[in-house]
DNA sequence: TTCATATAGATGCAATTGCATCGATAAGGA
DNA sequence: TCCTTATCGATGCAATTGCATCTATATGAA
């Protein structure tokens, strides 16, 4: 079996998202712990929840939507319970699984968060492209999704 | 101080920007793990240092091209080194410093890192994208650098 | 029912990473 | 020269992450 090769166009625009976007969340990262604010995970997390509503989530339906290993949840999961940002419930017809709710601390802490956050993306997104580059750019990034899906 | 609100686009392309990079990387490292290679980090550093040629690096000089902290970077050579895979040279005009040249093992080493790492880009980018189309996105990720630069 | 297998979630332990600091040399002013 | 400060690189220790596995419940076939 031969391996491909890569264009040098396709390098050079791999080398430019890895790069760019490794720069991206570590500049934010460093803006939330300058305010004392816990890290990007704890957001997705809670965003996800808040979005979720009442029903709350299961465990396992957010490996996929925060991109975390099935572990990393659990234990993530431990934390915003230790800090009161969510609540587990026992769910009635499966004795292994669980609940897991945001609680009110858990919408202002992401309030919080997301002040920061919001900030972040438009001082380095939004202030450097138009709209229409902006949509633009989703596409593209949108054909580089796996599986490939619908834009 | 009032902080700045993203727009709708803003937000989507962040979310696909930092979300596709995460799931390239991880997908790529899953590639050389299952090839009993080594992370990503280590092709960056031979890559540099390869570039660099006889005269080599100082390990300060590596931290903004790879994008590691200091003690990364340190470590990282550290390993390297007890591979063989670089040399560590004492410097004549900095008795604190020192030199680091990539081996020929090394150099053998980035040649088979980048037989699956070309493949994964190729695969991922290549083939997914029309060459405008990589040219197109790493124009505009190449707005979204800090600090701006030229194109 | 019974047993084999699959899934949900947690966790022990090793490896890695981050933070703070250290030792050593350099640079620069008094 | 002497002393203060800055830079280079390494490292102790704590926190985090990854891997493998564990417990418990569910599912499904015989």
């Amino acid at each position: 079996m031969t391996k491909k090769s890569p264009s040098l166009e396709a390098i050079a625009a791999w080398a430019r998202l890895v790069r760019v976007s490794r720069q991206l969340v570590e500049s934010t990262e460093d803006a939330l712990k300058a305010n004392g604010l816990p890290p990007l995970a704890w957001y997705d997390v809670l965003h996800e929840l808040a979005e979720a509503g009442e029903g709350g989530l299961r465990p396992f339906e957010l490996i996929d939507r925060v991109l975390l290993a099935q572990y990393g949840v659990s234990r993530l999961l431990a934390r915003l319970e230790a800090d009161g940002l969510v609540e587990k419930l026992p769910v009635s017809d499966d004795g292994r699984g669980q609940t897991v709710r945001i609680t009110a601390s858990g919408r202002e802490m992401r309030r919080c968060i997301w002040a920061v956050y919001g900030a972040c993306i438009a001082d380095r997104m939004g202030d450097r492209l138009s709209v229409q580059d902006l949509k633009t750019l989703a596409s593209l990034l949108g054909r580089l999704r796996d599986p490939p899906a619908s834009d």
